[in-house]
DNA sequence: ACTGCAAATTAGAATTGTTCTAATTCAGTT
DNA sequence: AACTGAATTAGAACAATTCTAATTTGCAGT
């Protein structure tokens, strides 16, 4: 064991990304400093559901050069390739999601937290009849109303 | 039957819009000229789930000083009396459905239209599990994929 | 290692969608 | 007819997203 050149030394997770590397490689795309950044913010801050400006602020902090135009780049491309999902909640900006389990978002209309519910949405399990001849790739739902812990304050009010 | 002045004159159905008045107004909103025409032109086009700016565009042919704010200000109220539907399908912008069945919405990713699909969304029957203590006031349920017409062009391509 | 090329990234401008502001008008009472 | 809060207006402001053109990068093939 000696004389081998330390390849392996000690490098800090956000400076490297490995495993969101791995798994952009996997999806078919070239796995870039930004990409890794970008999925491997995501990923930390997945009960967050983060918007892009979000992300674009904790990128920066890892990445300072990064520009918001590569952080959509870097978000498309990951929708595209079925990391990451888009959710759209209400009229603000998009929201991002690199749960790709089954699950839907509640979004709590007083504080504004987002949820996910875990389940299945298999649409022709789901109660909508898909009429013939449509091919469905993607189902997100989205519910709203009040949570747990606002539904409290309400009541004591 | 003489001398009754003629108060049931014809009115062209865009300068009335009484349907639209009269829901308005069961739903506990003043019935203004301006919401009238907002939503008696969704109602009118309601397949196309229109975009603000479209109502907007729509709304103008038929009353000229209408603006944009109070478009929004008009769909803002109807959505809060649940008399219309925010869709959030993409980035694009917001679109409107006054169609309050429960339904699901799809998007072609090819030609962008959007269709509705008949369904019922109850949370707790759609395969999701809503944890106990979230009010649930509302559902939506979104798809995306290929529509008929675009994946027959897929195929002879 | 070196070269070439397509793909990715950059800064910043442009565009689009939505909200805000302050002044005016309106609808429904008194 | 006057009053009052709600609704409407034009236009400015703001926020989110996309575009553009120049540069850099990653990788395939020498």
């Amino acid at each position: 064991m000696k004389d081998v050149k330390a390849r392996t030394v000690f490098v800090p997770p956000h400076r490297e990304r490995g495993a969101a590397g791995a798994r952009i490689a996997e999806a078919g795309l070239r796995p870039t400093a930004q990409r890794r950044v970008v999925y491997g913010v995501l990923l930390d801050h997945a009960k967050e559901h983060p918007t892009a400006d979000e992300i674009f602020m904790q990128a920066k902090a890892e990445k300072p050069e990064i520009s918001m135009a590569t952080v959509y780049n870097c978000l498309d491309a990951l929708v595209k390739h079925h990391l990451v999902k888009q959710v759209h909640l209400d009229r603000a900006a998009t929201r991002y999601c690199p749960n790709m389990d089954e699950h839907a978002h509640f979004l709590c209309e007083l504080c504004g937290e987002v949820t996910d519910f875990e389940g299945t949405a298999k649409p022709r399990t789901s109660g909508f009849r898909v009429p013939r001849g449509f091919q469905v790739t993607q189902t997100e739902m989205n519910m709203r109303g009040v949570c747990p812990a606002c539904a409290e304050q309400e009541v004591s009010r």
